[in-house]
DNA sequence: ATGCACCTTGTAGCCACTACAAGGTCAAGC
DNA sequence: GCTTGACCTTGTAGTGGCTACAAGGTGCAT
């Protein structure tokens, strides 16, 4: 497979896989007579699998360290499950996050009441002013 | 004051003052005999108001925005009402996916009993194999 | 032969900082 | 008066995970 076959296969860009390539999270695939990139099914699995643990928002480091893992087939899933659990922490917190940023912003735009900008509750929750 | 002590007022690392600088958000300071940058209250305040808008998500654009449409005293607030249930809308579409990583981690790992990874229900649910 | 889709390489840009490196300034303590 | 140390200056490069060119080569149909 050239490279557009293998980016409509595994959902991921073209130039997402030359990227992937160049740091080295998959390896180089032999090229054809006119040096196009030349991909069989295993590197397509790899992309697919590269592609849920994004779609998972796992970070290059701890998808490089799933893929390394994936192909220990006898090795205790320990690491696996404590990478999973870390990362799941930290979506969770950024959700969080997220969560007082909406309240704090629903707050502040219930507050305005469609006046001028010097009577508006939301410049005035930004700004030093009063409060 | 020079940046380090408006950098402990405002709660903006004096690098990211100086940066702010350089993009053009916040004006150059005039400076003191050797050469330190010298700011007043004025330019504190302007960083409170970045600083607030940050914490709420606002990228550097909406700010620009935010702190022109601020100087207008008499104009109508609906753009700063309708910037900022933009971003609320955007933070909520972000909240929602983050959601959907969450539920599909936590059900990745609640199917995992913690036997080798070739039994692995995380390596599974990422990797091609069955399913 | 011409067009067009596809491929190649390399480089720069995105966002909002952050982290140096290499040097200048200033007050306090000895 | 000399050193120490906190502070400041500039400029440049790195972060993550792509994405967008530019300038050119290849392959196949018409
Ligand atoms: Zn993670
Ligand atoms: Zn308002
Ligand atoms: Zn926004
Ligand atoms: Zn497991």
């Amino acid at each position: 497979m050239r490279i557009g076959e293998v980016a409509r296969k595994t959902g991921v860009k073209a130039e997402t896989i030359r990227f992937y390539e160049r740091v080295g999270i998959l390896t180089a695939p032999s090229r054809t007579r006119s040096n196009y990139r030349d991909y069989g099914p295993a590197e397509a699995a790899r992309l697919i699998f590269i592609r849920r643990a994004r779609d998972l928002g796992f970070s290059m480091p701890d998808i490089r360290e799933l893929l390394e893992l994936s192909e220990e087939d006898d090795r205790s899933c320990a690491e696996v499950d404590s990478l999973a659990r870390a990362h799941l922490g930290q979506v969770e917190r950024k959700i969080a996050a997220l969560q007082v940023m909406r309240d704090e912003l629903s707050r502040m735009i219930a507050k305005c009441e469609q006046d001028t900008i010097s009577e508006c509750r939301i410049i005035d929750t930004l700004a030093v002013r009063d409060r």
